[in-house]
DNA sequence: ATCATCTTAGAAAACGTTTTCATAGTATTT
DNA sequence: AAATACTATGAAAACGTTTTCTAAGATGAT
């Protein structure tokens, strides 16, 4: 049922070097053997073997996109699904291999076991996001540089690995200072992401930073990026402040929601820019993030480090949009 | 960097076949020389490396799932990661290697590029889902039965093929039956999915086994799955009728909002028990179909395929469930 | 006409495994 | 003690490519 160089060789008569370095290009070919070679190819519905040609060749690259799941599904999924898009999307552009990793199958693994699973599997970059500071296996990984590592949402440069996302401070920054009114502001509730997530601490400094140039009180709460917790301490500290500020739109939604049941009006924004807010976020506004192109760009970087050169740090667009109230029907 | 099996060999004082055989229980080994053998692997921290492995041993099995991306984003997103989440998960506990392929990835190909393709990537089994019955491509690759396939959602069995699903028609007999009062029922307008979609017709089967039992009027419409052409059928015909049957979440919420707009009361039920139900379903009546478990059981379902037994049909139970209107935060 | 150079093509090694087959050594049977 | 069977091991072929190296033949320079 396969077609093998072999039988593509015997129907051209030739050999089957021949065979693959007119598949590869080279260049001391006679382009009547090239058009014999071809035929032949064309006829069998010859496709070289990947296994084969990714064991002969050592320099071959394949890199892994490793996808993060956690108990946070709804909010998720549709980030995890632009990622894998815009990642397929542009390996497929760039005739790169990509695969998935997801983090439950490596789970149990040490940094060691790791890092050679990765080895075994031919893997030479990775693309890892939602990383936290906690991430001992995975920094690790970075750190050892023996892999090409594009980080997504993460400030980590170094000869191996690149960084790729949106500016967070600025975003956080951006879409506060659009809801705050400097005047009739004296305090703001910002309830941020987990712990020690960088992206939660990056878009804490935005806030500051308006926080700096506008004066106004703030009180930083930690909501692990849920929805019920979001709901839970504006419930608590939402009738004391003037606004709420959300460091992610499901957080919005809970906040939002708690500010409904409170009956009180706050301004209150998001940040990410999901499907969601269409139905539950309406009226707010939020930090749009292309997740499909980040990704993309994740792919494009890896190449970049794949080709031989040093890591950097590549800030992608966002853009501040307000939920429409308008019906979605139109 | 990495460590092959003859350096195993070495540090352990063996051949390579003999570390092979330890390492694949081949029964012929010495205790001692296996004992020997593990522990130059613990020591070296060896993996075999699975390109030289798959290419040797022509008997490994590798699945691809096929991912159908489309423009429906928004509902589809959950379900498509559900799907990878659960094929992943119990493809790792069987030890079966599975890989991702995007629609778009082959959208240009033949089935002849196609079957070449996938020959070429050493993949012998295929998973898909979101099948219609235009999907020639697909259709013809099952039907020449050169690869195993499991085809989730629609009724395609042969030597090589499974179909893994709930019984769609039970489904959607099920949550119509529960919301219909037959005394107060003469008519029901029912938004089906896409025309040709093998999922659709079942639904719509199921709907007309109820409706000859309870014999209700019944309006047919193709709403494609799309909330927006939910929203505008039901703008149309929910005035006339009792009861608004749909065969997605997305048109029951595009449904609801009809008749929120329109502000007239009907009964009103979804299909799959997606999460933005809580958001924008409250109070309706759906069939969730357990996704994860459905690709898990496809994973299974191909192992028994890819063992040599012949397809068969594979139904998984579905539950009719309310969205609560309830306080989501408690 | 001789030698050097270039073009083209094939032979063969290599990639890291798996698996068949042969064999040395040991245990069992007669 | 000889014949037989079994156990444990290693040698080597195979998987389907890529790539280096060699060489035959053609072309060009002297």
């Amino acid at each position: 049922m396969i077609t093998t160089i072999k039988e593509v060789a015997e129907k051209a008569g030739v050999s089957i070097s021949t065979v693959s370095k007119v598949l590869k290009n080279y260049s001391n070919i006679s382009e009547e053997t090239r058009q014999k070679v071809l035929k032949a190819v064309k006829e069998l519905n010859y496709v070289p073997n990947s296994t084969a040609s990714n064991l002969s060749s050592k320099n071959k690259d394949k890199v892994a996109l490793y996808i993060y799941i956690n108990d946070m599904k709804q909010a998720v999924d549709e980030i995890n699904m632009l990622y894998l898009q815009g990642a397929f999307a542009m390996a497929n552009i760039n005739h790169l291999e990509l695969v998935t990793i997801f983090n439950q199958m490596v789970s149990d693994m040490s940094t060691q076991e790791l890092t050679s699973y990765l080895a075994s599997q031919g893997i030479t970059g990775i693309i890892v996001y939602g990383l936290n500071k906690e991430d001992k296996k995975i920094l690790q990984l970075i750190e050892e540089q023996h892999f090409h590592v594009c980080v997504i949402d993460a400030p980590i440069v170094n000869d191996k690995t690149s960084s790729v996302m949106i500016d967070h401070q600025k975003g956080q920054y951006d879409v506060a200072k659009s809801i705050i009114e400097p005047e009739y502001t004296r305090k703001v509730l910002y309830l941020a992401g987990k712990r020690n997530g960088y992206v939660t601490d990056m878009r804490i400094e935005g806030i500051m930073k308006l926080q700096k140039e506008l004066g106004f009180e703030l009180n930083v709460q930690y909501a692990e990026f849920s929805e019920k917790m979001a709901y839970d301490l504006t419930m608590r500290y939402a009738s004391d402040v003037d606004t709420v500020v959300c460091a992610s739109d499901l957080m919005a939604i809970g906040a939002l929601n708690a500010l409904i049941k409170m009956n009180i009006y706050r301004k209150c924004c998001g940040f990410d820019g999901i499907t969601l807010m269409r139905y539950a976020g309406k009226g707010m506004l939020t930090c749009k993030q292309d997740f499909y192109d980040i990704s993309g760009n994740a792919i494009k970087e890896m190449e970049r480090l794949l080709s031989g050169k040093k890591g950097q740090k590549v800030i992608i667009d966002h853009q501040i949009i307000s939920i429409r109230y308008e019906d979605s029907y139109k």
